[in-house]
DNA sequence: GCAGAGGCATAAGCTGGGTTTATGGCCGAG
DNA sequence: CTCGGCCATAAACCCAGCTTATGCCTCTGC
């Protein structure tokens, strides 16, 4: 929702506005245990300290957020609420742990990972935390690259387990299918092709200007292969977000990846327009070098990410 | 993620090991203007600060984040990642403080919205950013409750604009039609049912025992009243968050909104079961006081929900 | 009834992270 | 060669949040 180099924000920036994650956290379990003390002591403090800490969240918000008794506290109905909003900026913080702290041990970790850029930034951080309540001790490497890179590191011993996003498999490489990745045609749900039911053609679409990653992106690339090599530009953009602000700002018609606009879609800021008879699929496949078959962590992350 | 009983934190908080919001919306700030100083000049701080905060939050990952030289400051690869992972945290920040804002004004505000329970939580702030980035200084105060509430508050004079799942409309009250929620059968990917082509027929899935929510709940009557009161349960939970949790664990097959599970579908966390002759389709509806067409910001509201 | 346990609030004192101001070094442009 | 933009370091300050120490309330069981 950014990088559109409009929208400066209003005023006193969100840090400000926002309940920190640590009474985020705190919140949560509050919602989930029925009690101050219960949730201090889930997190370690004491409880004055969680007790304070929820009184100035409900003045930063100005509402009410549970109600107190002397056996216990419940939420209210404004507080089920900001739970429920609180959960999903506490699940994106898990996300980015994850990934940080796979990002974090540069070499020596037990299992280390490298990774296509869409699945280090999508998918790997859910697998992540999966991983990580399943065998809680297993430190993991991350390094992202494209497919050149996965390969080179896997064939050097230098990562266990890659994943890559390509039309083909690297040579060298063993691989197997754990999922695919659409490049779908999105529009803001206001646009005369929204509203469109009978697929747009490959001709069609590779005559109609449309809002595109620069050319020698991973994606460009894909459409480019998909459309031989046709795709007109309406904007080119450096990075999915501004595409995706773009495309839901209503500037026209983007190619994005499945992967990168599945909340817009189902909040329904963007809606896919229908493709034919173009190859917009791809497969995402896990890959490691010819013979050693993944095992011990590895082989229990592969087995997360196929499901 | 959570509400499942199981699974505590592991160690040292989340806030711990992730930076605060004001040091990530500031990474993104220097990821957008190249520039430690102009990010600082940008968030209201001093250059000083910016560069203290950034060099703390490398510390804390244990990551280099920007590549600083005497003309500026580049993300590096990780950095990159790292960004991306931060802005889905802040993004989910600001949803959190667009729904809290309205929350936070009882009474007087300008545009008084009263939505039902699933809108409020995942539609209602995506819409609050969009109007708040067109008229800025709209004020707006937000009630939650059922379809009864939201009438019962339009007619008092109470409220402005409401916003109802139910699936029909109260009398007394004018309506349009802004969006569709399906109710969509889900299963954890490895589920014997998600490899299932032929859609499941009402009668088979009335005869399955499901994750249910609690009966009571919006969800619930919904899929009772399209099956003729029939749903059996496998188990009963009593929110959105912990059917979820318990259907991605693979605990069974569950029936939830389309909007609460967008992100668990477009990652791959759980799979859709085609279901077929059943209605599991619910209008989503704007409503309004009969004659009192919305005008001003509610106008303004209503248009962007149409998009 | 009464005592004990569980739960929340208040008060006082401490600590550390984040800020500011002040200053210096580095690099490229004119 | 000097000026301007950008970043780093140092020192002083301030406040948010934590802890320890109490007190009050309510429900339960004897």
């Amino acid at each position: 929702m950014d990088g559109s180099g409009a929208g400066r924000p209003p005023a006193a920036s969100l840090a400000h506005r926002v309940p920190d994650l640590g009474a985020l956290e705190l919140l949560l379990a509050v919602a989930r245990l029925g009690s101050l003390g219960g949730a201090a002591r889930e997190l370690g403090i004491t409880q004055p300290a969680a007790s304070s800490r929820i009184r100035s969240m409900e003045r930063q918000l100005g509402v009410a957020l549970v109600d107190r008794s002397p056996r216990g506290s419940r939420l209210t109905d404004a507080g089920a609420l900001v739970t429920d909003w609180a959960r999903r900026v506490v699940e994106a913080a898990e996300a980015f742990d994850a990934g940080a702290q796979a990002l974090r041990d540069r070499r020596d970790s037990r299992l280390r990972v490298a990774a296509s850029m869409t699945i280090a930034e999508y998918l790997l951080p859910g697998w992540l935390i999966a991983l990580r309540s399943r065998r809680p001790d297993t430190a993991v490497s991350l390094l992202a690259g494209n497919s050149a890179v996965v390969a080179e590191r896997l064939l050097a011993g230098e990562a266990d387990l890659g994943f890559v996003e390509g039309l083909s498999v690297p040579s060298g490489l063993d691989s197997v299918v754990i999922a695919h990745d659409r490049l779908i045609l999105v529009t803001a749900p206001g646009h005369p092709w929204a509203r469109r039911r009978r697929p747009m053609s490959a001709r069609e679409l590779a005559s109609t200007p449309l809002i595109l990653r620069e050319t020698g992106s991973g994606t460009r690339q894909v459409l480019d292969v998909a459309l031989g090599g046709l795709a007109r530009p309406l904007i080119e953009l450096s990075s999915t977000t501004a595409v995706k602000a773009a495309a839901v700002s209503g500037a026209g018609p983007a190619v994005l990846s499945e992967l990168a606009v599945g909340e817009e879609l189902s909040l329904r800021r963007l809606v896919t327009v229908p493709v034919d008879g173009v190859a917009l699929r791809r497969d995402l496949r896990a890959v490691w070098p010819t013979g050693h078959r993944p095992t011990g962590p590895a082989r229990e992350l592969l087995s997360l990410t196929r499901a």
